[in-house]
DNA sequence: TGATGTAAGTTAGGACTCCTAACTTGTCAA
DNA sequence: TTGACAAGTTAGGAGTCCTAACTTACATCA
């Protein structure tokens, strides 16, 4: 039954992987936009966004931690604060952990701002709603491999996954929830995985290796 | 079996649907720095080398068109080209069907660029291409319903997917490649689906509709 | 007690992105 | 012929993002 067709677009399409690599272009051509307008909508920019919501969804981070998660130097950072500050949505505070650092914690007015851009991404929650619970469970597997290989090639930062985490065991036991978090000592199944867990703290390098090989070796 | 454990992350983690929403998020950073340095690095912007790669795969287009595909104002195409056409990396000339209107065509120059801006999201096919067959199968399908439920919200331009296209013919028959597209007469599967086809054309609005719900009915 | 190093930020400056608003200019229809 | 429409351009301004060069605090070690 192969070979049956001529299959024209086995010959003539581009891989799949290809395509797929495009479609998410696609879908990252959305987000900007999306963010960009409920930012604006917000009176706010969009990176001033992001760090409002970082700081409520992670707790007080200095700027150099800031940069870290959303991928942009200290510098631009540091312009996007003091605008931050000037308005009254943001202070600083010393950093006991860190000399000069200083800790970055949203105001009463900007943990309510944050709070909102937070939500900011649901537009594709909601996109994703209509796929049937298993295309969910698919597509999240493939989005959480996709990161960890896109975080080896150093282009995404380790934060906030279950699969770099020092608190994950992962498959240890059979059924439909196999891997467990040491953190809160409770069984996970493989879509119930973080990807964004604030109490994240990252492993070693040997043992990140081993944690993901085992996950990765199903049965 | 269920129930049998206190399901801590039940309760306490966020639906999954928001966590793909986190997840694509942290790929579209992952994206933006990637065009940026690789734009940079060929001596362009990244918008300059996001409309050469444009006009390369989908072939002479003018402003409008190309405002639509990039998801950017008239003004802002409208300034990248000058500098192109400085660079003379493309060139203008009367577009027949419309009276104000000037087709953009790469230079030979540019075309050489082009076709390697278009070769920029491959990094991503890379991380991908790690995953096993049907895991990429289903992550593409999730893919091409998202990015439709994306359009009908107007969030992502409606260009180059089989599914809004007049020349597709969704499940005409039995088997593993149950679509066909008459533009070519060929059969096609639903991993086949293109996602930026130049020969796209627009289907009318009923038909759009009764294409893409004669789609999703499988079986 | 200093000299040196390191890490976190800030400032300065420049290229690019991206918008809105206002204008220009061809074509077509009343 | 006048007016509407569509495609672009220009002007102006806010924001993004970088590199390079500084500042400042503490830590270490001679």
């Amino acid at each position: 039954m192969t070979g049956k067709l001529p299959a024209y677009f086995d010959e003539n399409s581009e891989p799949i992987s290809a395509r797929i690599a495009t479609g998410l272009h696609k879908i990252g051509l959305a987000m900007k936009q999306q963010s960009w307008q409920q930012a604006n909508g917000a009176g706010l920019s969009a990176t001033q966004g992001q760090i409002l919501a970082a700081l409520v969804a992670d707790g007080p981070l200095t700027g150099k931690e800031l940069s870290e998660r959303l991928g942009v130097t200290l510098p631009t950072i540091s312009d996007s604060v003091r605008v931050l500050v000037e308005k009254a949505l943001v202070t600083r505070s010393a950093d006991p952990r860190h000399p000069r650092a200083s800790l970055l914690t949203p105001t009463t007015e900007g943990a309510a701002l944050g709070a909102r851009a937070r939500s900011w991404p649901e537009f594709m929650a909601d996109a994703v709603a209509d796929l049937s619970p298993e295309e969910q469970r698919a597509f999240f597997a493939g989005i959480v491999k996709m990161i960890r290989m896109l975080q080896e090639q150093g282009l995404v930062p380790i934060t906030g996954m279950c699969v770099t985490c020092t608190h994950f065991r992962p498959n240890v036991r059979p059924g439909t929830s196999p891997h467990h978090c040491a953190f809160v000592d409770a069984p996970l199944s493989s879509e119930q995985l973080r990807i964004d867990c604030p109490e994240h703290e990252l492993a070693a390098e040997p043992a990140r290796r081993a944690v993901w090989e085992q996950f990765m070796r199903r049965g």
